[in-house]
DNA sequence: GAAACCACCTGTTTG
DNA sequence: CCAAACAGGTGGTTT
């Protein structure tokens, strides 16, 4: 019985029509406002206050000078950027968010790269996580990508919310995954912004979302999330292929959908969603999983 | 030979991409105008007559009483309302606007089965010729389908515009059917509303309209009609699937368009589409021919 | 220019 | 039995 978690956090964000930029974008809505023990703009994490607009923002101090990596729609992002600051600006074995994992220890070396400003520039405009996963993924290959099982998640509690198995056409090449109708309204309404559901505030419902994932080596994963009228069906749209391709998923295979709480040193508590796959392609008793987690 | 005559009455109507709903709704855009003699709000039919917003009502009085049937986007629709609903609320002998064929000889039988309140609801909500179809298709399993070639089109004048043998892809999966590019550019452009090159009255060309067809039986057919960027055709798209089905074409059939007038006691034309279909299977002699009719 | 993406479309299946 | 849901498609547009 093989077993891979991938933990993937995701956050929704809203796209209205007029905005179907990329998501490196800072054009984006905020995510919804979420009272997670928030006390005023401070966070649980180092480093990361919240800013007015609603999202997060990451520093750190080296040499008496404030190092600013930018805002950051999830706090786990800022979090993580200031992590990785932290690697390049002050020691390793300064103060970390995240505790060091089989992915996180590479990171020094990967840094070791880049200069300082690279660094910033890439923690800024997003393309750091994808720069530090393509070297993950470059290196796993010497490891023969052994890292599975191996993500020690203390004090995560997970929930399942519903499984799926995939149909030929969520691993074809059709780029969309069908979320059945009775787990997307019940798990994913209020991405829509459909939970207030007399919306008289002239609160335009929107039915395209772009949830973003995590996986457990907290590589990102987008998807767009929306409704098609005509079929009325609720699907994953963009970045299931990729998302498809990497993890090889097929036919039969199951992806199941958790949420999930993060406990920290504080009772603060965090909601994720985590999605898991079992693959079960030979319908022997053997299987694969993936995990993945959704931040509401 | 074997010989079915179909007719089919077209009605062209733009579809907007914020406008996708079903065609029994009301919201749809009125038909192209067309002054078909028209003078002021009056109508050649019966109980017809021009609305302000350039459809057509029908009503009828009975004891004393204005029954209305509703508003519709073509005049002959408004004008079998009120046939049907004559049948309904006067006597059967009473006058009506189109004469009695060996399909509506069927109709009070039909309309025995339900109440006044629920004719008057199938008519205005258009599920009415459906609901009267789907009886006469019924009853007509008893009498071997036999209703074919009985028509009588006294005062229906057609002139043939084009014809085509239906390919294997036009009876096929693919839900279209191919229409030559000389024909469409001849015979169909207007329902684009691209007849007025210099469109610069914002008047936004649409390739996308929905034509609605009744057969013989003044049974319903709808079919979009569209052009296909990228294969530079047009095509009829939706509903022709169902068109085959029904009629039971097969490659190698013919269809034949026309353009008919329909004469009646005064000299007002009315201009039609028709198309026939000629079946010729088994390269004899022998084939099977249906038409219909398509109003511009 | 290819691949991904998008907004539709439809025939089967089914509670 | 039938409306809803969805598996499996389409052409067109964007990346």
């Amino acid at each position: 019985m093989e077993e891979e978690i991938t933990s993937v956090i995701l956050s929704g964000e809203a796209n209205t029509h007029s905005d179907v930029s990329d998501s490196t974008s800072t054009t984006h809505q905020a995510n919804k406002r979420q009272r997670c023990g928030g006390k005023g703009n401070s966070s649980q994490y180092k480093g990361v206050m919240r800013q007015k607009n609603g999202q997060w923002g990451a520093q750190l101090y080296a040499n008496h000078t404030r190092i600013w990596q930018g805002t950051f729609k999830s706090e786990i992002d800022a979090a993580m950027a200031y992590d990785s600051a932290a690697i390049k600006f002050r020691t390793e074995d300064t103060h970390r968010n995240f505790p060091w994992n089989e992915i996180t220890i590479e990171e020094p070396k990967f840094l070791s790269h880049y200069s300082v400003e690279t660094v910033l520039s890439m923690i800024r405009d997003g393309s750091y996580q994808y720069k530090f996963m393509d070297f993950i993924k470059a290196h796993s290959r010497n490891t023969k990508l052994n890292l599975v099982g191996t993500y020690s998640n203390e004090g995560l509690i997970c929930k399942q919310l519903f499984q799926k198995e995939l149909t030929p056409s969520d691993v074809g090449k059709l780029n969309r995954l069908v979320i059945p109708k009775k787990y997307a309204v019940k798990y994913f309404s209020p991405v829509f912004g459909t939970e207030n559901e007399n919306a008289d505030v002239g609160d335009r419902k929107t039915n395209d979302v772009e949830l973003v994932f995590y996986d457990k080596f907290m590589r990102i994963w987008k998807f767009r999330y929306c409704y098609w009228n005509s079929s009325q069906s609720f699907v994953f749209t963009r970045g299931w292929n990729r998302f498809l391709k990497e993890k090889e998923l097929k036919a039969k295979d199951v992806v199941s959908f958790f949420v999930c709480e993060c406990r920290k040193e504080n009772d603060v508590q965090r909601f994720w969603y985590r999605c898991q796959q079992i693959r079960e392609r030979w319908h022997v008793r053997g299987g694969k999983q993936r995990s993945c987690w959704n931040r509401s």
